[in-house]
DNA sequence: CATCATTGCTGAACCGCTTCAGTACCCTAC
DNA sequence: GTAGGGTACTGAAGCGGTTCAGCAATGATG
C-alpha cells in the first residue's frame, strides 16, 4: 500500500508552501490574497496528483470531526419489524447530507455500558442523537462531559437536555377518544417499558381519558410488553378472560403487529372482535391486514429536526428552540370498528 | 468550552513523559519495561483527571480510524417497509462491536456522485461495505483508490471485488419449483432493477425453471417494479388480463407486500386467486396476512460475514474466503396454495 | 574493576493538516 | 526619498497522540 499523496506533495510539485495549498483548496484564496494564476496552478497540480485532503488530519487541526453519532438502545433494537428505524435513519441521513455531517451508528461498545460515554466523548464525534429511555445514565454522562446531545423520541429525565419528541399524552388521549367514539367501553392497553417517560405518557393519556369517560380500565388491563418477543402469553391471558376487552391501544406499531398476529391465531377476527390502535403510524401499517389505525408521529420530520438542532448546538449556535414537542395525529384505518357488544351492556 | 485534558497533562501530573503514559494506557507497560509502581501512578492520575485519549489524535498517529462505512443506494433506500434494512444494520452493528470498529452510515454527499468516492477514500474510514447495484461506478472508484471494500447483497460487475451474496439463481429456481409443485402453470414475475445482477439472477432462475417445466411465462409476464411506489398500475394490468397468472414471484418482500395490498384492493382473495412468493423472508413476512411465503437469505448472518470479511481485509489479513455465496431456502407460509384452476386447463 | 546486560524511562520525530503572525516585494503619494 | 499600504506568499507552531532509538542507572560477571 503506497503512501497517500499529502498536501506537502502538492506544494512541492506546484512550487509553493503547504499553507498556500491549504488556503486555495479550502476556497479561501481570495480572502488570503492568493493570485488567480497560483490558485489555478495549485488546483491543477492537485488534480493531476489525484489529491484529496486527509480527513483525519483536518479533524485534528480543526478540532472538529463533522460527525454525529446516533445512539440506539442496543443492536437488538434493530429487531423491530415496523419501519420505525428506517424512517428515523432516513431523516437523520437526509439532514446529515444537508448539514454536511457524517452519521455514525452507535449501539454499544464491547467493554460494557460504562465505557459508552467515554467512547462517544473521546472526540470521534461532535455530538450525539440519543434514543434511549429517559433515565439512561448515558444521557447524564455525556452531558457532564460536555458533548452536545439531543434526545429524540424520548423525553429525558435530566433537565436542560435538548429533545425532540411527540406529545405522547395527547397521543394516548387521541387513541382513547377514537375508541370511545366507536362505542368501546372495555379497554385495555399494551404499554411499553416502565423506564420510558414516553411510554408512561401514552399510557397516562389513554387511561385518564378513558376513565374520565367512565370506561372500564384497571391495572390488570394494562400489560407491559416491551420488545416484540417479550411475553406474548400475557396478551393471550388478557384476551381469554371472561368479558375480554373489545379494544386495545398498543404503545408501538411494532408490538401492535404482533398483537394482531396473536389475536388472529387465537381465532379472533379483526376488527370485529377486537379493535386495535397502534402508535407511530409507520408505513408498515399499510402492509398489514386490516390496515392498522395508529397515532402518527412524523418520524422522519422529527429525526430531521433533531439532527438540525444538534448540528446547531455543535456549531455553537443557539438553535431557535431546544425542546420541540410535535402534536400527534390519528390515522384511522381498518383495524378499528364500532363496538359490537356495546348493546349488551 | 474548556480545553480537554491531554496526554501531556497526565504526564506532567504524574511526573513522567508522555511516552510512558501512552504505553501504560495502551496496556503495553510490561512489554516496554515500565515498573508496576509507575504504571499504577499513571493509571490513578489518568483516572483522577478523568482523562480519555482523543480518538482523532490516535487515528492520525496510527493511520487508521477503526471505522467502516455502510453505503446504501441513497437516503431513499430507507423507505423500504420490510425489515431488510434493520436486519442488515443489526448484523453490521453486532459484528462491528465485536471487531471494535465504528459504523458510519453513508448514503451520498451533497456535492454529487463523483465526490462520494473521494469522500470515502479520504481516510475517514478504513473500509466500506457497499450495497449498490453491480455496475455502480462507486465500486470501481473505491477499488481504484485502494480502499478495502466488500460488496454485500449484490454481486459486483468488477472482478476481484470481495462480496457476500445469496445464490439468487437458485432462489429463483426454488420459487419456481414451489409454485410448479402446487400445480401453477400460469406464472408471472415482478422483477427488480435491470441494473442489478442479483435481480436478474432471480429472474433467470425463475424463468428458466418454469419454462423447463413447460409453464407459460413470457416477457409480458415479467413486470419491473423497483421501489415500492414504482408503477403499481403495471401490476394491475397484469392481473386484469384474460387468463391472468395464478402465481407470482416477486423479487423482494418489500414489493411483494405492496402486491398483496394491490391484489386485495382489486378484490382478489389470497392465496385462493393468486399465490405469491417473496424474496428475503424478512421477519415482516409474519406480520402480513396471509403470511408471506418467501425465499430466505440469512440477512443478519450475511451482514456479519461481510463485516468480518471487511475488517480482515482492512487489517491486512487475508480472509479465508473473499467471495461468499449463501444458499437460499424457502420458507413456505400461507400466501401460496395449490392452483385452483389447474383442472380447467 | 571494566564490561555487559537488564531495567526503566524519555527526546525527538512524525502523522497531515490549519492558522497566526509575519516577510518580502512593489507601487503610490507627499 | 521614504513612509504607507497593498499584494502575494510562507515559517513555525500546534492539534493529540504513537513509535523508535537511545540513554542513565543498576546489578551481575569474569
Amino acid at each position: 500500500m503506497m503512501r497517500r499523496t499529502t498536501i506537502g506533495d502538492v506544494a512541492r510539485e506546484a512550487g509553493v508552501g503547504k499553507v498556500t495549498v491549504s488556503y486555495v483548496l479550502n476556497g479561501r484564496a481570495r480572502e488570503r490574497g492568493i493570485s488567480e494564476a497560483t490558485s489555478q496552478r495549485i488546483i491543477n497540480t492537485a488534480r493531476s496528483l489525484n489529491y484529496t485532503a486527509n480527513a483525519v488530519g483536518q479533524m485534528l487541526a480543526q478540532r472538529r470531526t463533522n460527525a454525529i453519532a446516533v445512539v440506539f438502545q442496543g443492536a437488538s433494537y434493530f429487531a423491530s419489524t415496523s419501519s420505525f428505524i428506517p424512517e428515523v435513519l432516513r431523516g437523520v441521513c437526509e439532514e446529515g447530507v444537508e448539514q454536511r455531517v457524517d452519521v455514525m451508528l452507535h449501539t454499544n461498545v464491547a467493554d460494557g455500558p460504562d465505557s459508552d460515554a467515554s467512547y462517544l466523548a473521546s472526540g470521534r464525534v461532535d455530538g450525539a442523537l440519543i434514543l434511549r429511555d429517559a433515565g439512561d445514565p448515558l444521557i447524564k454522562a455525556l452531558k457532564d462531559r460536555g458533548l452536545p446531545i439531543v434526545s429524540f423520541f424520548s423525553r429525558p429525565d435530566e433537565a436542560d437536555v435538548p429533545f425532540v419528541d411527540t406529545d405522547n399524552y395527547s397521543g394516548g388521549r387521541l387513541a382513547a377518544q377514537h375508541l370511545l367514539g366507536l362505542g368501546h367501553r372495555r379497554l385495555a392497553m399494551i404499554a411499553g417499558s416502565e423506564n420510558s417517560v414516553d411510554a408512561a405518557d401514552r399510557k397516562n393519556g389513554f387511561v385518564a381519558t378513558a376513565r374520565a369517560a367512565g370506561a372500564q380500565i384497571e391495572d390488570r388491563d394494562i400489560v407491559v410488553m416491551y420488545s416484540p418477543l417479550d411475553q406474548p402469553e400475557a396478551f393471550c391471558r388478557l384476551m381469554q378472560r371472561p368479558n375480554p376487552p373489545t379494544a386495545l391501544f398498543v404503545w408501538s406499531d411494532d408490538v401492535a403487529f404482533q398483537c394482531m398476529s396473536l389475536a388472529t391465531s387465537m381465532g379472533l377476527e379483526l376488527p370485529r372482535d377486537l379493535s386495535i390502535v397502534g402508535f407511530d403510524s409507520t408505513s408498515a401499517c399499510l402492509r398489514v391486514s386490516p390496515n392498522l389505525t395508529s397515532i402518527r408521529q412524523p418520524i422522519t420530520v422529527m429525526a430531521r429536526a433533531a439532527t438540525r438542532m444538534l448540528t446547531s448546538l455543535m456549531r455553537g449556535q443557539t438553535p431557535e428552540m431546544d425542546q420541540i414537542v410535535f402534536p400527534p395525529q390519528i390515522d384511522v384505518r381498518a383495524s378499528t370498528a364500532p363496538c359490537q357488544v356495546s348493546a349488551q351492556r
